[in-house]
DNA sequence: CTGCATCATTTCGGAACCGAATTATACTGA
DNA sequence: TCAGTATAATTCGGTTCCGAAATGATGCAG
């Protein structure tokens, strides 16, 4: 069951969640970074920086730096792959699935806030 | 008619949002940015910095920047209030538009993609 | 017309991020 | 063992952003 949102509905979710966002987590992450972030607690694992790289289509300094920020926040944790030591395995951590949530509970709040546009569905 | 949104559901949409933006549009936003476009876009005229400001809780030079940035794309205009020369007014532009319209159509081409959790609405 | 209030902007030092190129480490196959 | 390849991390110069404070411009009240 798909999710069929209308423009000014998609929109106004985005706009709700991203103002709320910014009010209450401020400007401590980039939206590469958030895009990194919800990756690793939604895809499933494991998680390489070259993985991350190839997903995002971005060069593999930009994700050793953001999980370089993200590692300082606790946000992720790194572990070195003992099978091939070359590889590094991004973990989850308590405090990044907390901030995952928080996010979550942003969107919901603010998707109930709305009032939908209805009925258009011919 | 409410949004209401699964935990799971509201996250896959944002993941998916999120890493196409990143892919699509590149690093050249910052969340912040995006937030005070959205507003500027979504909500009714005039808009000033001042109102910018108090609406993300943030300083006024925060503000400034991100006009600076955003007008230097070409999303965004400035206008001095001729009413109160002190004051300026945010105009929007074709191409600031566009780019919001692009960004709908993303949320809601990954939407359309989201299998959703059903049923729970007890 | 003079002082005060209210705008937006600019400046400052410090920090983070950018892309591109380079380095260091580890695996692989001859 | 010894290239050759693949991984992540680091360095480089330049740009942007950050918060806090200072500046400039305009309006307002007496």
């Amino acid at each position: 069951m798909p999710l069929d949102l209308r423009p000014s509905d998609a929109l106004g979710l985005w706009h709700a969640a991203t103002l709320e966002h910014v009010r209450v987590i401020g400007p401590d992450l980039t939206i590469r970074q958030l895009a990194i972030l919800l990756h690793i607690y939604l895809a499933p694992p494991p998680h390489t920086v070259r993985g991350l790289a190839a997903m995002l289509g971005v060069t593999k300094p930009v994700i050793t730096r953001a999980l370089d920020t993200m590692g300082h926040m606790g946000l992720v944790r790194r572990v070195r792959d003992e099978r091939d030591r070359r590889n590094v395995i991004i973990k989850r951590t308590v405090e990044g699935a907390l901030f995952v949530e928080k996010l979550g509970d942003i969107i919901i709040a603010e998707g109930r806030k709305l009032s939908l546009s209805e009925g258009s569905g011919a």
